[in-house]
DNA sequence: ATGAAAGCGCTAACAC
DNA sequence: GTGTTAGCGCTTTCAT
């Protein structure tokens, strides 16, 4: 028999290279939980654990595995975790267009701040207002396997709609409230705010009152909501349409100048202008003031989404504003709801406009 | 012994059920390639195969597969796939801010779409200006394995600059152009921009000429390089002080109006003011508007960034534009070369701006 | 508090 | 053109 020492000399598993080698296949050096775990002379799962939960690691071996991690370098792969676990912490955002003008990105910004904070990544989807490719947009971020999807752009597509629905993955309809939603909704009523911006320069008494819109969805629903509200208030007759005017988007300043000369040529009586824009509103104002017209005296002007200087044009702007940032938090937190189970689906809450008072109105 | 047949009665492997279960762990159904497969009658690898690479399966066989990923409801885990190639077609760009008024928004969205173009998709985080927790930030972006970063806002922590060094990503640092690339760098400098205003305004006559910054880092580097030059022309005694004053970040309209006439009151000689914004061009235009002072006779004025509504302004606004569009798509391109190994860390590219002359100045 | 074994869903590599 | 085998790096599960 052999003496118990050969035991120690022939190890069933021979002794590895004390410090890692760099990875085979694409890219950048490759260090493993499994190269911090040898150095750190302990067991992968103990290292995992002191990465995702260090509560539960005594202090010493927490401070070896965090030793351990420096000298190698080691970078994290969650994508191998995410995938194992089946929690990708992964939230997709589509939006239209994230260009700087875009009115979404404070919402998304104040939206991507309370995920992180909830420890969700975001991505963003560009949709462009554009049905055309949206299933196969639906289909690459549903392949990357996010744990919930907003929609700050309205999906058209109904096969879009109808896989997103099959598919059953928790979903925040945004920004505008319209139709039923596919999962949840977080937003407000473009059609009220067109209605409540009419109601209002009705109470002010504007009798002749019209309507620069843009022509892109929501606000041809804000037009259609101001024109109803019009006629239900008797402020045109049977047949008489209500002036209106539809600026291509992303609108501009000088399309307010442009829409406002065309009304005012047309219609000289009218004494209020609802604008699709803050933008829009300057440039109204700018082309009231080249023709001699006092605001709000001879015309009452009021915009759309309380640009920052709204409060700054001469009158200041009587404007629309949305809360944005709550709106964004709101989508966050409804959607973290509904991928914990908390919240059901169907849920939909209004979050709301408010009509801001200024001196153009 | 017994019979043949009674093999069949008692299969090795038992049988498994047609059609997929759903998966146990979070979340949603989960089809894999295995039940497509197994539906499709065919192998894993020629699902894999007609997803990844359909020219190389017969037309047979492509068409059943996709029969039976159409009847499966079978969604794509491009993480798994990612995971075992190495290859997660994840290129992740930090911006200092993803707000509704971002100058960098521009250059994002023609990135994207450039990076989607070839096959990638993009993360956005935000950095906020805020060297901080930068170190986390980075730590957490490389964890999801991208195969190329792009700095949009400048990465300041040390640390987190060696650490980016280190582990020898592709990257590339974009917009401003200033101090030594970590990688490549694709970008216009803002201290020529500064320097090319004042000597545009010296050659338009201007012998006093002011500036309003902000005070964020490029906006003060655009004002330096303003100050330096106007020194250098000699526009200012030996311990006379350029006229200049800096607004906070993000400056809006307001601060236009604020700068001028905290300038104009001070020194009533300038005749040329040099603005952070075309915002803040515009407060200015209105500031001396005010004051009676004809624009572009008396005070000259230039913006930066050449905003929708500058050709708008009465009366048009002479400032600097940057084809934000050009730049994220030269971004794209390099990083992506950088990626194949086509082109060499350190390099380069300024890809510069233009003066816009309109009536302003 | 720590470790060992198994396997997530996919694709690389090779065989036919 | 298609199938087989192996294993990516991690976490789950169960054992100690």
């Amino acid at each position: 028999m052999r003496p118990a020492s050969v035991k120690h000399r022939v190890p069933a598993v021979p002794p590895k290279a004390p410090l890692p080698r760099p990875s085979a296949t694409a890219g950048t050096v490759s260090v493993t939980l499994a190269d911090v775990a040898r150095v750190a002379g302990v067991s992968k799962m103990t290292v995992s654990r002191a990465l995702g939960n260090p509560g539960i690691v005594s202090e010493a071996t927490l401070k070896r595995v965090q030793d351990a991690i420096a000298r190698t370098g080691y970078v994290q792969n969650i994508l191998a975790g995410a995938f194992r676990s089946n929690r990708t912490r992964l939230i997709t955002c589509l939006v239209p267009t994230i260009g700087a003008g875009s009115v979404f990105m404070d919402a998304v910004q104040s939206m991507s701040e309370e995920f992180k904070v909830a420890g969700y990544q975001v991505i963003l989807g560009q949709c462009e207002y554009d049905a055309a490719d949206e299933e196969q947009l639906v289909e690459g971020m549903l392949a990357r396997r996010p744990e919930g999807l907003v929609l700050m752009g309205p999906v058209h597509s109904a096969k879009a709609r109808r896989r997103l629905g099959e598919v059953g993955i928790p979903l925040v309809e945004a920004w505008a409230m319209a139709g039923k939603p596919i999962d949840s909704m977080v937003g407000f009523s473009h059609e009220q705010v067109g209605r409540d911006a009419a109601r209002y320069l009705f109470s002010k008494e504007r009798r002749r009152i019209a309507v620069i819109a843009t022509d892109e969805p929501r606000g041809i629903l804000r037009e259609q909501g101001f024109i109803k509200a019009a006629r239900k208030l008797g402020l045109t007759g049977r047949n008489e349409p209500v002036p209106h005017w539809r600026c291509p988007t992303p609108s501009r300043l000088r399309h307010g100048r442009q829409g406002a000369a065309l009304l005012l040529d047309a219609h000289p009586d009218i004494d209020a202008i609802f604008c699709a824009t803050d933008l829009v509103a300057l440039g109204v104002l700018i082309e009231a003031r080249s023709r001699g017209l006092a605001v709000p005296r001879q015309l009452a002007v009021v915009g759309f989404g309380d640009a920052d200087f709204a409060v700054d044009t001469d009158p200041s702007l009587t404007t629309v504003r949305v809360d944005s940032q709550a709106l964004g938090r709101r989508v966050a937190a409804v959607l973290i709801d509904r991928i914990e189970g908390v919240a059901e689906a169907g849920y939909v809450e209004d979050v709301g406009f408010t009509l801001i008072e200024r001196d153009s109105a």
